[in-house]
DNA sequence: TTAGCTGCAAAACGTTTGCTTCCCG
DNA sequence: CGGGAAGCAAACGTTTTGCAGCTAA
């Protein structure tokens, strides 16, 4: 099986600008208010998939005029302009991303939490086709591979496949 | 794109036993009380994907004597046993289903919120290559897709891809 | 006999919302 | 100035849990 498209680490960088996503915001003709912007700023320097509670952190650290009513907010209506990406990646709590770094899926490290994301076009191929064949017309769609660091012996115990509680990226 | 491993619907038969939960029960060393054999029995039935509200409801047909708080904790039980899966398909409950009928995947109707099962084997064996080229045992994946019937003119308006609110599957 | 299950009601959890005040455009 | 946004706290819907009594093994 050939998977060359693979990109391990699409994004990994594009982070540098912090008004990146206050100019998404302007652009979609949203008011930007001091917590707006504020919020904005937080999701541009992320790095990870946090969610609300760690948003709400972080933006408190910079300025303490925030509620996390606000971060909630916000980050519905980011999600609903196309700007921010909701992701469940088990644990009870929504986690979120900004999508102007391409689309891409996740691996989710199941011992440590953390989440690597990587891009691939066979993949997306795959799904439209399997859509089609089902006589769907592809909408959306949702990949998800939970693993372990391939040690070269198999050792260690099996472990949850879907954590309910607590990870370790980004929140 | 080759993608003939598809089928289209890998259980949509393998039901008729209604003492089939039970005997997985027993199997794992589990009591079996009046509630959890009528809980078992449920879910032998269960065709689709419901979630715990709607598991209730039909045990509580069968035999008023059961809370809905055993219903969530049986489930939980029998999801750690392995017995069931989990899924959240969009919609704030989860849902399951019994893990004896073969691995498979879901594409979610997001305008009826049907479920349609298939399984891929060309999927399966591409999800293990790209967690074995990013250093990873692959654990466990997921792959959702969410799709529209596919009528031959473009018409009707977007819509969500993942619906926060209600399905039509189950629940 | 007793470890483990059940029901009930209360609590926990993440998230949304009503209302009033505030502020951007 | 006017309409949307923010803060607070209360409400929400789903799921978990403490406790007292019950039951399968």
């Amino acid at each position: 099986m050939d998977t060359r498209t693979d990109t391990p680490h699409p994004a990994e960088h594009d982070k540098p600008d912090p008004l990146r996503i206050e100019r998404l915001c302007i652009e979609r003709g949203l008011k930007m208010t001091g917590q707006r912007r504020l919020i904005a700023r937080v999701l541009s320097e992320a790095m990870d998939h946090p969610d609300v509670e760690e948003l709400y952190r972080r933006a408190l650290a910079l300025d303490a005029r925030v509620s996390i009513a606000t971060v909630y907010r916000t980050v519905r209506l980011l999600e609903e302009k196309g700007i921010l990406e909701r992701h469940d990646f088990g644990g009870g709590r929504a986690r979120y991303e900004a999508t102007d770094h391409g689309h891409h899926y996740h691996l989710i490290d199941i011992e440590t939490g953390k989440v690597i994301e990587f891009a691939d076009e066979q993949h997306e191929a795959l799904a439209k086709a399997i859509a089609a064949r089902l006589g769907f017309q592809l909408v959306g769609h949702r990949l998800e591979l939970f693993g372990r660091k391939a040690s070269p012996e198999g050792a260690g115990g099996p472990g949850r496949r879907t954590p309910r509680r607590r990870g370790g990226d980004g929140a």
